[in-house]
DNA sequence: CCGTATCCGTGAGGATACTG
DNA sequence: CAGTATCCTCACGGATACGG
């Protein structure tokens, strides 16, 4: 009956302002640093680094290095993640809605 | 194409720890604020003020007052507030999933 | 009862510079 | 390329007290 316990949980996991646009940058098959540090404008690597440390303790994402020269390292999406999807799916539809009723009130 | 724009106008709307937790109380039926607060673990009075306004400056909640003696004031969800309810059901049902895995890992 | 005001700590998040 | 280190700011959020 308590919808809020699962909600709460949901929320401690995907929050802050950057973890679900790395998610979707990341599933959008954006694997190397550089390039998702491009996807999302305004982050900065401090907090991608951060925030990438933080969705891999939750095992949304996986770290893989790769021994060349100069090192490389790839995140790719756990099967976990990918149930983030149907979640991120309502958000945007949401998101849309909204910026949609917003331009309107101001007309 | 781009997916992005649309999340972050919903995460910014629903930003920070009790707004969507708010929502839910209010379309729970709770129209009083003492009876928000009792629904909502940890809130404090201070920060249900705050995100009431907030909420209300996005048009996802009304406030009436009634002119009674003490005053009494009513808080609803407006119909915008009920277009959230897909997001809230998925972000419900990943918590939940996001519970189980997370008991199962320990186990 | 229904909030608001004030004070304050902490942590999220930003800017910049630097390393392997 | 893939980060880390440092420093900084400001909003989130808690405690308490008070006003209508």
């Amino acid at each position: 009956m308590n919808i809020l316990l699962p909600v709460r949980d949901a929320l401690d996991v995907i929050n802050g302002k950057w973890k679900l646009q790395i998610i979707i940058a990341i599933n959008n098959g954006n694997k190397r640093f550089k390039d998702i540090e491009r996807q999302i404008p305004g982050i900065t690597a401090r907090m991608l680094s951060k925030e990438l440390k933080d969705l891999e303790s939750h095992q949304l994402i996986k770290r893989t290095v790769y021994d060349t020269l100069p090192v490389s390292v790839e995140y790719t999406p756990t099967p976990h993640a990918a149930t983030l999807m149907p979640l991120i799916e309502a958000l945007k539809e949401w998101g849309t809605l909204h910026r949609k009723k917003i331009l309107k009130d101001k007309a």
